[in-house]
DNA sequence: ACGAATACTATTGTATACAAGAACGCTCAG
DNA sequence: CTGAGCGTTCTTGTATACAATAGTATTCGT
């Protein structure tokens, strides 16, 4: 039997890091979906380690919302509609943030990279994965234009809550047209250092997004 | 020795989550002050326990920021400027967003508790203390009248981090005057049920705390 | 047949023992 | 006197064994 890659990333400091990213993966990947079972025992073995690290990363995972206690040990975290709606109101107001602190704090390099990953956002293909993938990285772009290290970690945190949701929203028809232009306001707006007008194109992408996902959330 | 109540709060569920709350409550009370090392051992020996739920405390205030590794183990959090600038400016945000979205969502129970607990805060005397208490209560009244549990959380992690500062804003002359107007504005916009007016006098009330943190801070 | 009580089992919570790693100091050579 | 190398020690990282608890099924009594 294999003992130490099971079968994904790179090895992190400690094991409770490497159990912690990989379960944080497989949930992005959509492999660990909302609901399954985690049982520490189960996990330790499937991972190749003791339950005492996967203890503690489920611990972190549970601390950050993306587990919940459930009937007989911990389980994926479920999101009902009311959830699934304060998310998304919250999302609005961080990402408008984060596009208003881009505007007044990104450097020239920042203001590069963020036109660079609209573009390949643009650039991808219509595989509703691929756009969503680029759509996390144009958006990460911001973030990092932000300057501000405790608004990247909660955007961080709700986006992984949010990749708990089946599916995406760029698999609505039209959707990617209209987030590319939406990207394209936004990054207009912090490119002219004008604060008030990134935050509410940022408000209002994030807006459009909800309504796409409650097409797909009915 | 005694064992098992050894000076505070009631028990809680299991010995990781008390001593969790025990670290908690003592940064908020400031007798844990930024940089004071935490060896596992030591909180063990002190609040009667084994390492194993220490380590999953400290895991958890880690992945909050609370305490970050240092020589030699853990230790509570330091908090220069840069990142004061950074955390008073998303608390600008959130305290925005949590009085836009009690403006949206409040329940008029919401509204009695936001108008008592602004009272509260004008009644009580002139130490400092006891006036960051009465302030915290009145803004925990206004998260909770938002009814977005993730912004709570969110804001909760936020005045957890801001403990870890020295002194309170309230010690600065003419603060209370001035703050207590300010809720009063933010109470008055969230009564009328004025989103933008409500988020824009929080956002000017945290603006102005952070003035008199400046002064602090020198 | 139905309900309650009890025993059992599955799973987490806790402690302890051990391993590994990094920092510090000490010694010795240049 | 200085610097490098090594050993010692302090502290965390991990595993395993054990305790406790909650949920479930079963059985017995009515």
């Amino acid at each position: 039997m294999q003992i130490d890659q099971p079968s994904q990333t790179i090895a992190q400091g400690s094991r409770a890091a490497t159990v912690y990213h990989a379960l944080l993966d497989r949930m992005r990947r959509g492999e660990l979906k909302s609901g399954t079972r985690l049982r520490e025992e189960d996990v330790a073995k499937a991972l190749g380690v003791s339950r005492t690290p996967v203890r503690e990363a489920l611990g972190r995972l549970q601390a950050r919302g993306l587990i919940e206690p459930a009937q007989g040990g911990m389980a994926v975290a479920e999101l009902r509609r009311p959830r699934v709606m304060e998310l998304y109101a919250l999302r609005a107001i961080l990402e408008g943030a984060a596009a208003r602190f881009a505007a007044e704090n990104a450097a020239a390099t920042d203001l590069d990279l963020i036109q660079l990953t609209a573009q390949r956002f643009e650039d991808s293909g219509n595989d509703p994965a691929a756009k969503a993938t680029m759509n996390i990285v144009f958006h990460c772009a911001i973030y990092d234009a932000a300057h501000n290290s405790y608004l990247a970690r909660m955007l961080d945190d709700l986006n992984d809550s949010l990749a708990l949701l089946p599916n995406t929203t760029f698999a609505v028809g039209g959707r990617n047209q209209a987030a590319n232009l939406e990207h394209q306001a936004i990054l207009r707006a912090i490119s002219e250092r004008d604060p008030d007008k990134a935050e509410k194109a940022a408000r209002l992408h994030i807006h459009n997004a909800l309504q796409a996902r409650l097409t797909l959330l009915l």
